[in-house]
RNA sequence: GCGCUCGUAGCUCAAUUGGAUAGAGCAUCUGAUUACGGAUCAGAAGGUUGGGGGUUCAAGUCCCUCCGAGCGCGCCA
């Protein structure tokens, strides 16, 4: 790869300056502006200080060695601004990029294995087995399910994971209010009102189990959900489970057993002081019932048995709990660091302006399933990924149901299957792309062609950033990107027609097929659809 | 009151985790096609990054302090 290249050199010549220390790392980076080349290196700044020079003369005498022999592809080194060493690059680099692209194929374009070895346990969802899930859940889905995939793409073992709270007295309130529709009553008035359970209690036999047939088909109707938006758990975690398997009991005395439990005012205490807590958290209250914690440590004990690495997808009203999670992890005997919890901001979803509630304990809300009635699972996805979790979103669904350009979900995928249909028209005319021949990439000389591949380029490194931080955002960001070059190559430079020769054809065929790969591996990370026809 | 997450163009959001002149889309205005799908492309305009101070070669990013927003703060789950 160019950017190993280019460290490398960068490295022999700094010794050949006789720098003294050595950096310990060299940064090189895509400069902002394409007036500063195609690569750009700080190291110069960076280093400048510890050796006691100033930067620009520091830059000017390692530039002198880079001159002395030009790194492949390498047309020119310039000095600009305080210090940095600017790169310009010929055009045989991005020729050499889409060749990789096309040799490397879909399947494994943008992908790594730094993850190898490493299983990684995705808990998200964990809904409330007892009504439909709403639209507050979306986000929350779809990014669990991202971050899995940016995970598997990036050599993990992943399992994903969905708790539920299968027990306690929400369970029963719930059982009771299925019963009190099916005799054609009212729910309790602390009980569950929504409308929902007229209808499941409508299909409910007779002879069933409130509890237990209600419970059913609570959790049927998430993954139902679920699967309409490509998101499919492997382990559906039963809370109850746990207490008849007896590892709460077991969670519990090895907490005593660590000192790290403890009696006081007749209720068992965690000492999640010791992890930095305000104060240390009942487990088991004076009444004898414990405490949601307990049995929560008991199933990070269980998913810490299972995967090297845990992380918790969790909404914003739940932050308050981190702390006393990780502190119980810690208090277990694992490493807290070992479990990563991410919150995910809230959505407000909106229609035409105006604010519709997305949960409430009487039933007004809006359903994830009415969400992707409304606006497409493809533009669900897409919508809910397409910025970082850590700020509140804002999204009108009376915009994204239109198939306008308020929805550039429709501006990728238009992208993907406008290349199709030129291939499709290709075809027609007698050509074939073929990726086991080698085509001449020397007819690529445009500005439009280049922006295409030098997004093609960015690609690898943006699966592991986005990986690594936990953000599909960034595939997100990148797509739009990729669909922007494509569109401003397809208006600007015709794959075929009678001005252009067959070598120009073949060598854009390439194009559009590296493309098509970018396109296609972009989409498959967010889960999003790669249609060839809309 | 305390804590967590934030505050960037009229709106919705980016910004390679401290880099160069803060970028996109929408909305507004102006243009582009006798050929491959106009769900397209090009251009203009739009900013004291909530205010103030500090750290350094360099701050939207880090620190302090105000202002504002959302969410939490139970022997509920």
């Amino acid at each position: 790869m160019i950017r190993d290249t280019l460290i490398d050199a960068l490295g022999s010549a700094i010794e050949a300056a006789g720098v003294d220390p050595r950096p310990a790392s060299i940064a090189l980076e895509r400069p902002a502006h394409r007036d500063h080349g195609d690569w750009s290196s700080n190291v110069a700044l960076a280093t400048a200080k510890t050796v006691g020079k100033n930067p620009r003369e520091l830059a000017q005498q390692v530039v002198a060695e880079l001159q002395r022999e030009l790194p492949l592809h390498v047309e020119a080194i310039e000095i600009a601004g305080p210090g940095f060493i600017n790169f310009r690059l010929a055009h045989t680099w991005l020729h050499d990029v889409l060749a990789d692209v096309i040799a490397t194929g879909q399947g494994a374009f943008g992908r790594h294995s730094f993850g190898s070895g490493t299983h990684i346990n995705v808990e998200f969802v964990s809904a409330n087995p007892n009504k439909p899930l709403h639209a507050g859940h979306a986000r929350g889905a779809v990014y669990g399910d991202s971050v899995a995939r940016l995970l598997e793409a990036t050599g993990h073992q992943v399992t994903r994971e969905s708790y539920l709270n299968d027990r306690g007295v929400q369970m029963s309130l719930f059982a009771d209010s299925l019963a009190a529709r099916k005799r054609g009553e009212a729910p309790p008035d602390d009980g569950y009102q929504g409308d929902y359970l007229i209808d499941w209690a409508d299909e409910m036999p007779d002879d069933s189990d409130p509890l237990e047939w209600g419970y059913e088909r609570a959790v049927r109707s998430h993954q139902e959900t679920l699967a309409r938006v490509n998101v499919n758990h492997d382990v559906w975690f039963s809370e109850r489970s746990l207490v008849a398997g007896g590892q709460v009991a077991e969670s519990l005395a090895q907490l005593r057993a660590r000192e790290m439990a403890f009696d006081n005012d007749d209720a068992t205490w965690l000492k999640s002081t010791v992890f930095g807590d305000d104060k240390d958290r009942v487990l088991i209250k004076s009444d004898g019932d414990f405490t949601y914690l307990m049995p929560d440590i008991a199933y990070h004990r269980d998913k810490f048995a299972r995967a090297d690495k845990l992380i918790n997808v969790w909404g914003a009203d739940h932050h308050g709990y981190i702390v006393r999670m990780k502190a119980a992890v810690g208090a277990l005997g694992n490493d807290p660091d070992d479990l990563e919890i991410i919150v995910t901001q809230l959505v407000e979803l909106n229609r035409d302006g105006v604010e519709v509630r997305m949960s409430g304990r009487l039933g007004d809300m809006v359903t994830f399933d009415e969400v992707i009635d409304e606006i497409g699972a493809d533009a669900a996805r897409f919508t809910f990924l397409s910025q970082s979790m850590d700020t509140r979103q804002s999204v009108d669904l009376a915009a994204l149901s239109a198939k306008s350009m308020d929805n550039p979900v429709y501006y990728v995928q238009y992208a993907h299957a406008r290349i199709h249909s030129l291939m499709r028209k290709a075809a027609e005319a007698g050509f074939v792309f073929d990726a086991s021949t080698t085509t001449d990439l020397s007819p690529l000389v445009a500005e439009r062609e280049h922006e295409v591949i030098r997004t093609l380029s960015e690609f690898a490194e943006i699966v592991e950033i986005a990986a690594r931080e936990r953000a599909p955002h960034k595939i997100v960001n990148w797509l739009r990107e990729l669909a922007a070059a494509f569109h401003g190559f397809y208006h600007d430079c015709y794959v075929i027609g009678d001005g252009i020769s067959s070598e120009l054809t073949n060598a854009r065929l390439a194009l559009i097929e590296a493309t098509r790969i970018g396109l296609r591996a972009g989409l498959d990370l967010v889960g999003v659809s790669a249609p060839e026809a809309m």
